[in-house]
DNA sequence: CGCGGCCTTGACAATCGTCAAAACATGTGG
DNA sequence: CCACATGTTTTGACGATTGTCAAGGCCGCG
């Protein structure tokens, strides 16, 4: 039921190249990657790693989603993380999972297992340097979050999160600077809920309230156009467009 | 009207020699730290930093706390992170702080300008090593916070909170496995507010509860008594004590 | 004593969650 | 092709938690 597995792609020719762990490294670098790296593919809706389970490898989404979950008790969930292509997956250091990780659409990895990475990290400045940059900017990533969570209103935080779905994918697919969008929504009512510490009916209800005051549209249920940037930046609340608009 | 300026202390004799960004440092390392170290004091209420201000220092906080903030243009604002001796400050890399940093007790910090700082981390592993480890740490904090933010309750996001400010307590003065605990509030009722995404009246109100449900005595305002510290994880919804109970 | 912070408490309102029903899409098997 | 089952989304009615506004208490300090 597995997805087919990938075969070896050369570093060189590898997508997510120079945004990855790896984007520092120089070619003879690039080699000791290559000589222990491995691809592993997930079908949507998969789990990659429970939390808590032993980790015995780390690694890089090539492409496709996944999100990062954490649970109580009793099921209330709340997602600490969505996993886009060249982010980095697992700990240097520890052993357990501290979360859960599900993809979210299919998805392909770059894998180490997790001591050579380990042992090579330790000779290779390069990929430490750039491992403590990527971290630096998910808790950036992280604490802009806890303010969407803390203070935010249902209706910004939904502006919120488009804002930033439409931010990634403008920098995947560069455009110039305009004012109007068009993007795919990947994830469920439920995981924006989860992703925003709402309920999947405040979402819904959010959603339809956004539309019924034009600052969206939807074709079917997924797919999100944004007239006018401006005014969903002003929905969410930021001071700034975040260096979107130039 | 600022604190007394600090004399030069040897790392040696520093009481956080051993968890700062310098702890994994040899001798040799610690010397060229020791020759661009500075130290300067911050009295209770005192910023640091503005956010969007050039920084050009790093640093470790030695004694005292201090708090991470951000805000919104129409006032809300949440807190962000709790600096605890032993903490770093600032980012090697960027230019602006993201955040505002204000003292909220009397605090000494050991301070690096910024470039001297990188240069040396650029030649010494050591550091750069243990900046990724306790910028890792950061993140799983900020992770777990984002649980509370988002999925407590009012009142389990106050249990949660003297969790960690139990936990930390316990760590610097370490007394064995204990059942009740008492400790200091660094924080008004509208700091905890800030942090846990609340009013100060519902904060009020919940410290209140806990304190009418016989979870927690107050002497004065800022000193609390836990009876039962395995009660206190109840409340927060912790599915387990995080390991302060052994 | 009186002032200013900080904290508590109350009354009321607003937001958001809960429970429930129904619309809609998608896939399976007859 | 239809019937049906399943999963997702929307919408409504209602209730609970939390925020807002306001008043007053406690305490240290000039």
């Amino acid at each position: 039921m597995n997805a087919p597995t990938i075969s070896h792609i050369s570093c060189a020719d590898c997508p997510i190249r120079h945004r990855a762990v790896c984007a520092r490294c120089e070619s003879d670098e690039l080699e000791a990657l290559d000589a222990i790296k491995y691809y592993r593919s997930y079908e949507a809706g998969q789990p990659i790693i429970w939390s808590g389970d032993v980790m015995n490898f780390v690694g890089s989404v090539v492409s496709g989603i996944a999100t990062l979950t954490q649970t109580m008790e009793d099921g209330r969930t709340q997602m600490v993380g969505l996993l886009l292509p060249s982010d980095f997956v697992g700990r240097p250091g520890r052993d357990g999972a501290a979360y859960n990780v599900v993809a979210t659409t299919d998805m392909v990895m770059c894998c180490f297992r997790k001591k050579p990475f380990e042992e090579l990290m330790a000779q290779t400045p390069h990929i430490a340097h750039r491992l403590l940059e990527m971290t630096l900017d998910e808790l950036d990533a992280a604490r802009e979050w806890m303010l969407v969570l803390g203070r935010k209103t249902a209706r910004e935080k939904i502006a919120s999160l488009l804002t930033i779905i439409a931010r990634r994918d403008a920098s995947l697919t560069p455009r110039g600077a305009v004012n109007s969008m068009t993007f795919d929504l990947p994830l469920t009512r439920e995981a924006m809920a989860d992703y925003l510490g709402l309920t999947l009916e405040t979402v819904s209800r959010q959603m339809s309230a956004l539309k019924r005051d034009g600052v969206i549209s939807l074709e079917g249920k997924r797919r999100v156009s944004v007239p006018d940037m401006g005014r969903l930046f002003e929905e969410a609340g930021d001071d700034s467009d975040g260096g979107f608009m130039s």
